[in-house]
DNA sequence: GCACGATACTCTATGTTGGAGTATATCTAG
DNA sequence: CTAGATATACTCCAACATAGAGTATCGTGC
């Protein structure tokens, strides 16, 4: 019996609400949660069949026609096993870049590569920044789904769009320096990365006195 | 014949420099890549052998002892492969956070429990921050390994530095919010969030129209 | 000479992706 | 009214990936 993962409780947390088909499911995370937990349809399907084998939830199987559909609820199992869940330690963030992985080997590419792989950045930025703008209308509109939910949406859109923010300014950032490169010296492009290190060593030094 | 993927490519980049042994990739892979591409160790002792069966490298077997090692180098289709890859469509990060999507169904938590999931961001800001601090030193000092690397290293700096800074910042926030709750009311804690969100909309509105 | 850390791998169960494939139901335009 | 598009509701598979355990040998410091 394996055990319960991050994405069965991302499904338990959405079925802790109410009961819902995997079609629905799928939807709700991959509308609420694709920018911090992405998961494919297909697993989403194979997963709430696993919550039913360890006991957490419940499928319903009922037909519109000749079309079935199963639903989906939490047994008390499931809500026990989600306090437990909640008080266990925390996996760190992970982050993947593969556009970063290309600048880390851009000796072997172009400006004009390095440029797009910083692309892949912005890109990103932009996807979650205009998901975040139509969530924020709708709560400050008053046209939220689950208004109750502001304070921990607040939480976890902070996150993101400064997230989306960091993303955007260094690739901006990034990109115009990549920019200067073909006309710009060894010299000159060294001192623009010390600058950085520099930064960064006295922001941290800051910390550690203040 | 399975594609290469970003894990080959970041392998072929290492042997784009100079040949190395799967224990040293290994090593070089976790010290530079780990932020933003990490890959266990037995993954790259599978991958190499997979990057010989697809010919762009190729591994030479030698023993000290009765140990064997193998030193793997590219070949030339490897070279073209790399080259190839640096042309091509690059995948958007990917971030995971499961202490956001305990945040995200934090209706079920206590604060505590919040705060400790928050607490997985400051987590790796804190070690992004302290291998930062000792690679910025060494380029700045002149004791970096390969100093020509600095133009590039500055711009993988910058983002992981200002990622760890906005991982810290907003952790040190939501907990100063969350802190409060116990003690809170809904509505004060739903203006937060709505000023969040107001800020948002205003920095994108100003972006829209500069 | 021995303990310990570094080097050099292999193995396995399970999670995960991405894409293809297969239906049926419902909505929308003509 | 009907055809085509879109939504709903799944299944299947190869390959990538993780985490952790397991097995050796080599080199260094005490």
């Amino acid at each position: 019996m394996a055990a319960l993962t991050t994405t069965s409780y991302a499904i338990l947390g959405w079925l802790s609400v109410r009961p819902w088909t995997t079609y629905e499911l799928a939807q709700q995370l991959r509308r609420n949660l694709r920018f911090f937990w992405p998961r494919v349809e297909s697993r989403i399907y194979q997963e709430t069949k696993h919550l039913v084998t360890e006991g957490v939830a419940k499928g319903e199987r009922s037909y519109v026609g000749r079309r079935g559909h199963t639903i989906y609820s939490i047994t008390p199992k499931g809500r026990r096993a989600l306090a437990v869940w909640m008080r266990q330690q925390n996996d760190r963030p992970l982050l993947e870049f593969e556009g970063l992985v290309k600048v880390f080997f851009g000796a072997s590419a172009t400006p004009e590569q390095l440029l797009a792989a910083i692309q892949s950045a912005k890109v990103l930025a932009d996807e979650i920044q205009a998901a975040g703008v139509i969530v924020a209308r709708e709560y400050l509109e008053g046209r939220s789904a689950w208004p109750d939910r502001a304070p921990l949406s607040g939480l976890i859109f902070d996150f993101l769009w400064n997230h989306a923010e960091n993303l955007r300014r260094w690739a901006e950032s990034s990109q115009q320096e990549v920019a200067t490169w073909p006309t710009s010296s060894a010299d000159k492009k060294t001192e623009r990365a010390f600058q950085v290190f520099r930064t960064a060593i006295e922001q941290d030094e800051k910390r550690s006195r203040g």
